[in-house]
DNA sequence: AAAAAAGTTTAAGCAAGCTTAAATTAAAAA
DNA sequence: TTTTTAATTTAAGCTTGCTTAAACTTTTTT
């Protein structure tokens, strides 16, 4: 198993999980290659049994794929963690680091780093860490986008795709775990005026689309 | 700067340090390919200006190479320190573990790392760690293969190219820092006998040769 | 239902890092 | 010094993962 080989199996999982589908289109665009490399390389995923593939349709990661998807992200999320709690390294860039580092660790050094780290259940973005054998809890979580103006709720995860975002929150004193109330709601724009315990910030569409959170906690 | 690439010029730098001299043949036996392929790559070195080649003749690093081999075996080192100290990975298996991870944690991420394992100036081996700017103390060991019968030394440093000597060492209660007395010394296959505070081993002149020893401490 | 557009796959070709085989150079032996 | 041997380099070719361009499906529009 080569790094390009699992980014495009990790990548077929997440996007899996995000848009409920998979095409080549798709997944070209989130690995900046063009669609006749990934279409290459989904008919070698496919002959290896990672991935089932109906040409000019789709495709989505066997029993097989998918566990090799859980493995890989249960490296790098393990990792975020290490990053920021031990070595004090920002919030934004502990995403991009994790991601090399992901592909040059075995499984016995995961276990005993996940030992170290006391077993954590959820990474430093509240994405969950799913356990050697690919088991991980669940949250249901809501995007900010979704709650209506007045409501309290508590920030669960906020996604870790684009550093921007992690700045711009950092910056103004927002973080997980935070609970927040919905002053302000513009229709025109869709943005947000928040309100955390310390702050009063702005939010825009596009940042309340990738913050989570959930209700009465 | 890729993997395959760090490799060669890491591995020249051990060479030079080891023998002296780097040539096509000897690095091609310790990269396990082809002296072709090789030669290939050292012009690339050449041209990129890592490397000073004289054709036929021999290569040697330039300055720019030995500052790139150092702040890989620097990356190398810490990790190997981390490894063993907090994740208790087995002394043994440290060093190929380091070996992937050298090549996927920037400098920023080893200077974080530097500072959680508080700057350690040795790693389990007994090799030192060069800093940032790749400046490292050196002690002047003597292989155990030179040490006469009845003399005490000090292990200080131990290779770590075969993880066979170590596992031997484990196994029989040697480590690092101990001191032994060279007990018997059989000239026919000038193996060793030694006597440490806890234990009496056997050990070969192959293991001789890369234990190092400091005299008086 | 036919035409146009969009998306996917196949084909041809490139760069990197490797291989084996042939050619070249240097070193050792006669 | 010439010959033989050993080491190195060059050449030709393979594989992997990519590219662009062409061919082919599928979907959307009219």
């Amino acid at each position: 198993m080569n790094i390009s080989t699992e980014d495009y199996i990790k990548n077929i999982y997440s996007i899996d999980l995000a848009v409920g589908k998979v095409t080549t289109s798709i997944l070209a665009e989130k690995l900046k290659v063009s669609s006749a490399a990934v279409s290459d390389m989904i008919s070698k995923l496919s002959k290896s049994g990672y991935v089932k593939n109906i040409p000019y349709k789709g495709f989505e990661l066997t029993k097989k794929g998918n566990s090799m998807a859980l493995n890989i992200i249960r490296k790098h999320r393990l990792w975020e963690v290490f990053l920021l709690q031990y070595l004090n390294y920002p919030w934004e860039k502990v995403h991009s680091e994790a991601e090399k580092l992901e592909h040059s660790s075995s499984d016995e050094l995961i276990e005993k780093l996940e030992q170290f780290l006391n077993f954590p259940k959820y990474d430093p973005h509240g994405d969950p860490i799913p356990d050697k054998n690919g088991k991980f809890r669940n949250l249901a979580l809501i995007p900010l986008s979704d709650i209506k103006k007045g409501e309290i709720v508590q920030i669960k995860k906020v996604s870790d795709e684009d550093p921007g975002g992690l700045i711009y929150l950092t910056k103004h004193g927002i973080r997980l775990e935070d609970k927040i109330k919905i002053k302000e709601r513009t229709e025109f724009d869709s943005s947000l005026e928040v309100e955390s315990k310390h702050s009063k910030i702005f939010i825009s569409e596009k940042l309340s689309k990738i913050i989570f959170v959930i209700k009465n906690t």
